[in-house]
DNA sequence: CATCCAGTGCTAAAAATTTAGCATATGCGA
DNA sequence: TCGCATATGCTAAATTTTTAGCACTGGATG
């Protein structure tokens, strides 16, 4: 099924478009349109999302009078790919790598809670990992 | 300057091609071809890395008698960038939920010494976060 | 020598993507 | 009621992207 597709595949604005879903959670066409980089208009917005349903990337539900769009494949599903894409492209496949720059990223939003937590996942790994 | 304009602005082939050369570090206009996804002809994808050097994302140097192309922008001037905007697409900028799905792809490939280090970096950040 | 293969520079056409605009509908406020 | 703002369905044109093909070069081979 073309939900299964893969977002690589998609064209630049398709993909701008599955990104502001897939951050928003779900989102109006004018939702969208206030969150795209260099925005075009408001049809043109609504014409993706519709080519965008027709490849079965997105859904959408009337909302009262209006349609609210959500991406059809789960965060979870779509973003493990996505993660290891970049994990493969940038960081040689390396996990250690990529932990590596995501703490940098991150380095001042974490707070000794948040390594527990990490540290934690470190740790079930390890014992799930055998 | 151009070579710091995002990898998210170009377009689907921009980006595939982009994506092979940062996977390989560097590559000949036939070793892309061979890596891309649904190939076109050769010229196709010369007639791309053109336009991506002329965009500043891609130098070439020759080697003999052909060109050997590698993007202008290091793999860790790109990877964060891109790290960072799959986080936060897909995992609401959670450093947490981000390695969570890391362990999880790379299950079956992490040693213990593997999971050691990941354990040293989160004890560097400790280190240094504060 | 001629031929073949792999390469480059360049062009322009084919294809895909992106965009805006029209007709229509609905809801709200004056 | 009317006017305005926001919405949808739909189309097609504008724009961008993608592609292939031509002319030429150089090296290897028979």
């Amino acid at each position: 099924m073309a939900a299964k597709k893969a977002l690589s595949s998609l064209s630049r604005r398709e993909r701008q478009i599955m990104e502001v879903l897939y951050r928003e959670g779900r989102a109006t066409a004018s939702e969208v349109l206030e969150r795209l980089p260099d925005p075009p208009g408001y049809s043109a917005v609504r014409a993706l999302l519709r080519i965008l349903e027709d490849k079965g990337q997105v859904r959408h539900a009337a909302d009262g009078n209006r349609y609210v769009y959500e991406p059809r494949l789960s965060r979870d599903r779509a973003g493990r790919p996505a993660l290891a894409g970049v994990l493969e492209t940038f960081f040689d496949g390396s996990a250690e790598k990529a932990v590596a720059a995501l703490l940098d990223l991150s380095r001042h939003e974490l707070t000794d809670a948040d390594l527990d937590r990490l540290s934690d996942l470190i740790e079930q790994a390890r014992l799930e990992g055998r």
